[in-house]
This record gives C-alpha cells, sequence and structure tokens, in this order.
RNA sequence: GCGUCGUUAGCUCAACUGGUAGAGCAGCGGACUCUUAAUCCGUUGGUUGGGGGUUCGAUUCCCUCACGACGCACCA
C-alpha cells in the first residue's frame, strides 16, 4: 500500500517523452509547475455565448483570456497548429500561428494533449463556421504527465473509470456533467427547503448506538473514549429528538452507511435527504415530497427523457396514491389474510413461488411478497399508501385500522425513492414496538436492531404530531439524470483495493 | 456468499479446433499556415491480470488467486 504502483515498459516511454519536455520547457524559462495564479476573463460557456452572432471569418474586437486543459493536437507545418482547450464550462478550439503567436509559438512543440494552458486572443469564426480562438499568447500552467486514454473510444473500462474517475472526469464529458448535475439537483433541494422555512442541521455520524433502520452498521472505534462506535444507518431518531427540543421543520442531506450488499441500487455509504415537519403528518408530506420532485425534474430536465426500457419518464401532479392491500390484491391476488397473517403470509409466498429464507420473520415474507408482485409494476411516480404496521415500526398506526399505518413509499421506475408517515409519538407505543423488536434480537434475529431507550424517553417529554420523510438522493439523481447504476452518480463508489 | 462472463501495448480492440501476439489511436521522426476522428510517409512499444498444471509448444485447455461487470442471495 505504501508503494507507487509500477507502470508498463511501454508507458514509461510515452511518460519519458512528456518530462523531456516539461525539461525543455524548464529550460526555456517557462516551467508550467512555477505557475501559481492564471487571470481568466471568464469560461468558455460565456466566451461562446458572447461571440454567437460572430460570422464566418469574423474577428471579435475584445480579447479574452482562457485556461483549461488542451485536447488532441492538430499540428498543420511548423507554423500553425489547431488544438481544443477544455474547461468546466464546455470545450473552444484554439488556432495558433506562429505570425500571431511570435516567440511563444516555440511553445507548442512542448506541449502534449492533457496539459493544462492558459491562452489569450481573441474569438473569430473559421471558414468551416466553428468559433475559435486565434491565440496571441500561451502560458503551460501544468505538465500532464501519464498518456491520456485515446481521443475516439475514450476510457470505457469500468474499473479504470471508477479507480481514476479524475481520468473518467476528463475523457467522458457526459460523466462530468452527471456529476454538476447532480450537485445542482442538491442544491436546488436545499434551496427549496430553506425558502419555505425548514432548518439544515447537522447529527452525528459517529453514534455509539445507529438506530432508526434495520440494517448493520459499520463498526468503528474512539481512541480517547476507548469505547466502539457505529457509523449511522439513518438519521431519523435524532432528528426527531430536534423536533422533540421545538425545532418545527428540520432536515439533513448526509451520508448514512449500511453495512450491507452492494448492487446497482445500493452503495455502502449513500446520501439521504431527511425531514420532519412538526404538525403535519403523512399527507403533508405526500404534497412535499411530490411539488419537491416535481420541481427538482423541471430543474434537470428529467421529464420526457427516455428510459433504458423504452417507457418515458413522467414527472407530472399528482402521483398516483394506492393502498398496500389494493395493490396487493390487484397485481398479487393477495388478500389481507394473506399478508397480515404470519401463516398466510408465509403460505401465499409459497403459492407464489416466492423464495424466504427459513428463519425469516413476518415482516420480511410481507416485504417479499411486496417486492414480487408490486414493485415491477411501478413505472410512473406511484405512492403506495396504508402500510402494514409490522413493517413500519416507527409510524402512527390508522386511527380506522390499527393494523396499518400512516405511511407511504413513493415508486418510481421500480425503485422505491421515498419513505414517509406521521411520526409515532405515543412513547407507550412505541416502547412495546422497540420491546418487540429486542425480543427478536434475543431470539437470534441479528438483524433487528438494538433499541434505543434514550428515544422513548425523548418522546415521553411530548413530540407534537409530526411528518417525516426520507429521499434517497443518488436514487433521486439516477432518475432525474437517466442513470441506470448508483456508481454512475457518485464521483468515487466503493472500489475493492488491489 | 453463489453463479455467469470478462482481464492481451498508455487507450479501444483482434488473434479459428493449442503452432513465431496484431491493428487503430497515442508516442517518436518527417511533409503540410483554416484543421476538427486532420491527412500523408516512416517507426518504437508486450511479464497476454498473478501463480501453478497439462503439452514438444499455452493468449488459447485445466486448477487456483486477485479485480471487475451482470444476475441471485443479503439489504424489515
Amino acid at each position: 500500500m505504501t508503494e507507487e504502483p509500477p507502470v508498463g515498459a511501454a508507458e514509461a516511454e510515452l511518460i519519458k517523452a512528456r518530462r523531456g519536455k516539461l525539461d525543455a520547457l524548464r529550460a526555456s524559462g517557462a516551467d508550467p509547475f512555477a505557475r501559481t495564479a492564471f487571470a481568466r476573463s471568464g469560461d468558455i460557456a460565456q466566451v461562446r455565448v458572447a461571440n454567437r452572432a460572430l460570422g464566418e471569418g469574423e474577428h471579435a474586437s475584445t480579447p479574452v483570456a482562457l485556461a483549461g486543459r488542451l485536447g488532441p493536437l492538430r499540428r498543420m507545418g511548423k507554423k500553425t497548429a489547431f488544438a481544443d482547450l477544455a474547461d468546466q464550462s464546455g470545450r473552444l478550439q484554439l488556432y495558433m500561428r506562429a505570425d500571431d503567436l511570435g516567440a511563444d509559438f516555440a511553445l507548442v512543440d512542448l506541449l502534449d494533449r492533457g496539459d493544462i494552458v492558459g491562452v489569450q486572443g481573441e474569438p473569430f469564426r473559421t471558414k468551416t463556421g466553428e468559433l475559435t480562438l486565434a491565440v496571441r499568447s500561451l502560458v503551460p500552467l501544468a505538465k500532464s504527465l501519464r498518456p491520456l486514454p485515446e481521443k475516439w473510444h475514450g476510457l470505457s473500462d469500468t474499473e479504470m473509470r471508477y479507480r481514476r474517475r479524475y481520468v473518467d472526469l476528463i475523457i467522458n464529458r457526459p460523466v462530468l456533467e452527471t456529476m454538476l448535475l447532480r450537485s445542482r439537483i442538491v442544491s436546488a433541494a436545499r434551496r427549496y427547503l430553506d425558502d419555505r422555512g425548514y432548518v439544515e442541521v447537522e447529527t452525528p455520524t459517529l453514534m455509539t448506538l445507529a438506530g432508526g433502520a434495520s440494517a448493520r452498521p459499520f463498526l468503528t472505534r474512539s481512541n480517547a473514549l476507548d469505547i466502539p462506535l457505529q457509523l449511522r444507518i439513518a438519521t431519523e431518531l435524532n432528528l426527531k429528538r430536534c423536533i422533540v427540543g421545538g425545532m418545527e421543520k428540520v432536515y439533513e442531506i448526509g451520508r448514512i452507511f449500511r453495512n450491507e450488499g452492494i448492487d446497482r441500487k445500493r452503495n455502502p455509504e449513500f446520501t439521504m435527504l431527511e425531514l420532519y415537519e412538526a404538525y403535519t403528518d403523512v399527507e403533508g408530506m405526500m404534497d412535499l415530497s411530490e411539488d419537491l420532485i416535481v420541481h427538482l425534474a423541471a430543474i434537470s430536465g428529467a421529464s420526457g427523457r427516455h428510459r433504458s426500457d423504452g417507457s418515458v419518464a413522467t414527472f407530472e401532479r399528482p402521483f398516483a396514491r394506492i393502498p398496500f392491500l389494493q395493490a396487493m390484491r390487484q397485481w398479487g391476488g393477495l388478500e389481507r389474510a394473506d399478508l397480515l397473517d404470519d401463516g398466510g403470509a408465509r403460505a401465499a409466498a409459497r403459492r407464489l413461488r416466492v423464495d424466504v429464507e427459513p428463519g425469516a420473520s413476518h415482516a420480511h415474507v410481507v416485504d417479499k411478497l411486496f417486492e414480487a408482485t408490486v414493485e415491477p409494476r411501478l413505472s410512473a411516480p406511484t405512492f403506495i399508501v396504508d402500510y402494514p404496521v409490522i413493517l413500519s415500526p416507527l409510524a402512527k398506526r390508522k386511527s380506522d385500522d390499527p393494523e396499518l399505518v400512516e405511511r407511504f413509499e413513493l415508486f418510481i421506475d421500480r425503485m422505491e425513492a421515498a419513505n414517509a408517515f406521521s411520526e409515532l409519538n405515543d412513547p407507550d407505543d412505541q416502547r412495546a414496538r422497540f420491546a418487540a423488536q429486542a425480543a427478536q434480537r434475543r431470539a437470534g434475529d441479528v438483524e433487528a436492531p438494538e433499541p434505543d431507550w434514550d428515544f422513548i424517553a425523548a418522546l415521553e417529554y411530548g413530540m407534537p404530531p409530526t411528518g417525516g420523510i426520507g429521499i434517497g438522493m443518488d436514487r433521486l439523481v439516477m432518475l432525474l439524470c437517466g442513470e441506470q447504476s448508483i456508481r454512475d452518480v457518485l464521483l468515487f463508489p466503493l472500489q475493492k483495493p488491489l
């Protein structure tokens, strides 16, 4: 781990050639690594907008100064060269002519694709109609010593794309665009909530007891306190403590960690938006999530985009609303007793050939049945409402049907995108449900969470009626960007070390 | 954890039932002052993911390990 991995002989040759040019640059007094700052007049996108109307052969009168990474160089003899320059905002062609550059033209021979340069000159339009910068001066700002992937096929090896994401970002522009879009989506969500009076808080990621969901936590340790610690698996319980404390509209957008399987929809750490609002309920959360998601879809231009299965993404209010039991009857032919009764559920699973582990809990069986029969049907945004209480230990019961809770999950493109409920604020009911989980845990169920008894104490001080919601931001970004894998919306997805 | 497929030059890919490991791009040298996958001529570059086995001979067949992709399992 402490040794730099070796490069192959062929690659070493390529690096040597580039180092030779670095030496030559230094010898000519243009050491790129000696430069500190470079004053840009703006970015490439601004230059494109400002010169939109420029006609063929026409030169702009005002010079600009740009900086970025060099794309392919096209040398035309000893006196002319074209290249592409890319910055975060876009790409622009450079035209470098001995007559324009004077002594600086000698530097062109010492450039490689991938170098970082600063250029100054005036925009013009070539006779083929491409906006181009006539370069008057050129400053190397960093030498790229390693060869980049080729210009046609780019970098497609998935392993290398994730391990060396920086190369992926340089070469595969759509990857950069997706990451920038992710940033815009998250900041738009934050702005949306801030504008409506929600207060953003930060709760601990290091917990003595990770609760609020059922998932195995990552384990770590404090040297100072000499105690074991767990990384949080949800922000739920701490955010509700904030509600108890008198914060009426709180949210947190943060990383949570679950020590579970990794697949197309799951990364061990991911970003969750959790929000709690006093004096509202699951209906309020439905309104909020619908409005927020439609808003974010508009920002990202997601509506109308074609998905991989050929369907067209639509984000129009109102989203469909189907009660859990009705959905199970409609698509699975299952009645209430096939679900809410332990034995009935197991029989139903056998009948529908849904595999469940021998020791699976009743809740687990019902969840499997739902996954097998309903989830595959939910392509357009759909709220599944009124969940069984056995699936929802932190949600308030429906007053007219205590076996169900005031909860919804929002499904989009066959994927769970949000989970919300009227928060259980009756400490005695909460204690009873925690106790049931503790009993399961004692019976050997390692999945059952260990109760957070202090949370009961918090409820005993009194928590107002509250609506809460959790939205997996990574999955939402996947849906809005049309990405099929969560790894493609994460800059640095977890990879095994080599 | 299980299964399938994959790993060949810096990158993208070839190499038939086992018979001297090739190409394009990149690089290097040369020609070219509006090219844009620039073009043209020439040319360097390999521990075929690691280890072991079978064989006269292994990129190819077998075993094993590593990593990855996909699926399954796990993830109330």
